[in-house]
DNA sequence: CATGAATGAGTCTTCATTCAT
DNA sequence: AATGAATGAAGACTCATTCAT
């Protein structure tokens, strides 16, 4: 608008617009793969879901492989996030970080009919394209690592040995997992309270100290008997 | 097209036969997804695998659909098989009962690098393929089933109220599935004796008045403190 | 038709089958060549050509590179054919060896406005497709040769010394070549006649003891003066 | 920026600059046809070659046919220079001029790699594109024509019937051209002298009385025998 | 002047499926 | 019972061209 603005845009916001173009169209693939799986995601799909035309998502993302990675790295990217935040939020207390972990994971943003979806679409392929698994690898990586990292602290804050900190958060990282693919399979409306449930109970073994905490933080009574 | 004559075989014969074109068919399929990846398996590459002709494959099985349902409902009925005589083996104890399904989740047929990756490539595609998906439920509904009767049987036995049954169930199954997910992400050699060592302490946990039993039974010693 | 033949076609003849439609599907390359350029030359126009389906091209070549490839082959191999039998027939004379030779490339076979467009639209592309490079180098090679070991001959029927019979063949060779691009480009009709009297005129300064003897052989009167 | 005013810049270094871009980018589409062929030329090789937008090749050319016209014309621009300046110079004695008029078609700067890439290139697709047909012939009669010319001049200066002139142009201009094919095809260093002898070694032929004038000329020695 | 985003027709290639033998 | 030829729809990707800025 400014006089000497006139022929070119400004760079800057150019790029933010490429930006929000490569936005939309990861956004139109995401979508794509909830309707039509991730074998039934195509360009023209894609293109399709985002409303632009076929040529779009090769220009921003020269092939569809990338167009895919950059998906499933974006999803990463906000599940990270989430957790990272959530322990922010827990402060330095071990359990609370624990908690909020695992809470995070069952949080309607993180755990939904589409992001499951899309998890178990790109895990399902992960062995067949290795730039999924080693996208996964990492990010899965750094997740588990504050988790064990959490739970050796727990341990040290009881007085017990942190050697058994890796089992540990195994465990609970298997049952998230597992709890996932439950739903994932099942089809069933997610109850995002059984998964609290079988926390506090894992937790409150692994950590009989602090059972109370955990209970407490999953919001859930203790078990009789 | 004469009763007995030259040309055709007795009918017996015959089915049996195409019993095993069968079965090397659904075979390939496996070598197939393991190599290729479900995206990856096409009926040309599963003739290939088999060592006949291309039109074998539509022959026996009509259509790639109905051959890739085929191979999934094989592979849940030798998983089932397994883990049916596991507990039959086990005996009415349910703790043995509970034990020998888990363990029978982690002998080396059923879960290893290949398994798990064609497990892994069907649920990936169920969302998007609702044959896979209804193959796939009942199969696990009948294995939950019985995870949920023996949790059921031994609160029972150590005089405690059914209710819990199902979310003790789901934990363990949660975390047997959540492992086997691990074990295929990270792509490292399985270790199958962490998940003897998890269950033992989860189910330990949430049978105190078995532990010793678990403990023993999946060959895992006290954890100290 | 014989009772045992019955059900599967007789290995011979489906053999000859495949011969003969890959025979088909190299005269459609030739024509669409010839039609709309090597460029202009797609799948879809083969085919066409053809009167076949879109997939039979690929199915018998695979890719649309080994098609051309094997069309440009073609093409040499009817050339080559040609010129070894023109030598064949011409005896052991060398002399009548080398107008053999230069008389089988202007044969209206040999020589016509489909088979220039073609020769040099495979040309064009030889830098970029280093396949069309190759075919042509080993092919250009044999001929090249043959052509030098007549003028050798010849030179030694003259008793004079052999070493100049690289030069010699590479004159004739290259002005019948320059004669096709000349051809080529004009577009007018040809006119056969033309070489003829200038491969008399250069063969007949070659070698001056063979002078008439060319000057018959390619049908040629005695310049004057 | 300049004193007056940014915006309009005087017509005439307008149009400088235009021509200067022009020749950038025929520069640059020279270089595309060399490194990827004519086929793998492309508005974005070309921009890329230029260093440019993608969209300045349309800007200045329109379409791409029209580039490519243009960068042919050029191509032929340079050689009619190349071989009108060398008859120049040559004077006005006919086999002076025609020796010039060959030896200019060997030159380094006529005569290389990548000229020859690119003749042939546009040769090969001037069947399916008129507009380089077109343009090529004008050229090469004009070309042609001066050849023709210095041969019938030279034939009077013998005394001999011009009517012959056509033929031994011919010939000439045939053995250049094949000689350009030959090199081209083959891909090995050019040896620039060959050529000069063949030339030498036919023109002697064809003007006998000028024999020793064309071996000097050529930068020949008497061939004996 | 110049940029580069956007389009969409066209190309090669793959592949499930059909079918004659 | 079995083969493999043939089809054609659909997919990924390319690229000349247009256009807003």
């Amino acid at each position: 608008m400014a006089a000497q603005e006139g022929a070119t845009r400004p760079r800057k916001e150019r790029k933010e617009n490429a930006e929000k173009r490569r936005g939309q169209i990861i956004d139109a693939t995401f979508r794509s793969i909830v309707r039509n799986g991730l074998s039934g995601t195509t360009l023209a799909s894609v293109s399709n879901e985002a409303g632009l035309s076929q040529g779009v998502a090769v220009f921003y993302f020269q092939t569809k492989q990338a167009l895919l990675g950059a998906a499933l790295r974006h999803q990463y990217e906000i599940y990270q996030e989430n957790w990272q935040k959530a322990v922010s939020a827990a402060g330095s207390d071990p359990a609370d970080q624990i908690t909020a972990l695992v809470k995070s994971d069952f949080t309607p943003e993180s755990c939904n009919e589409e992001t499951l979806i899309v998890w178990h679409a790109f895990w399902g392929e992960s062995k067949a394209r290795p730039l999924y698994g080693e996208i996964s690898k990492s990010f899965e990586q750094e997740r588990a690592q504050a988790m064990c990292n959490a739970c050796a602290a727990l341990l040290q804050a009881e007085g017990r040995p942190v050697t058994g900190a890796a089992d540990i958060a195994a465990g609970i990282d298997a049952m998230t997992d597992g709890l996932w693919l439950g739903m994932y399979l099942s089809g069933d409306p997610v109850d995002l309270k059984q998964p609290m449930r079988l926390a506090a109970m894992y937790l409150s073994a692994a950590f009989p100290a602090h059972a109370e905490q955990f209970r407490k933080g999953f919001g859930v009574k203790a078990a009789k008997g």
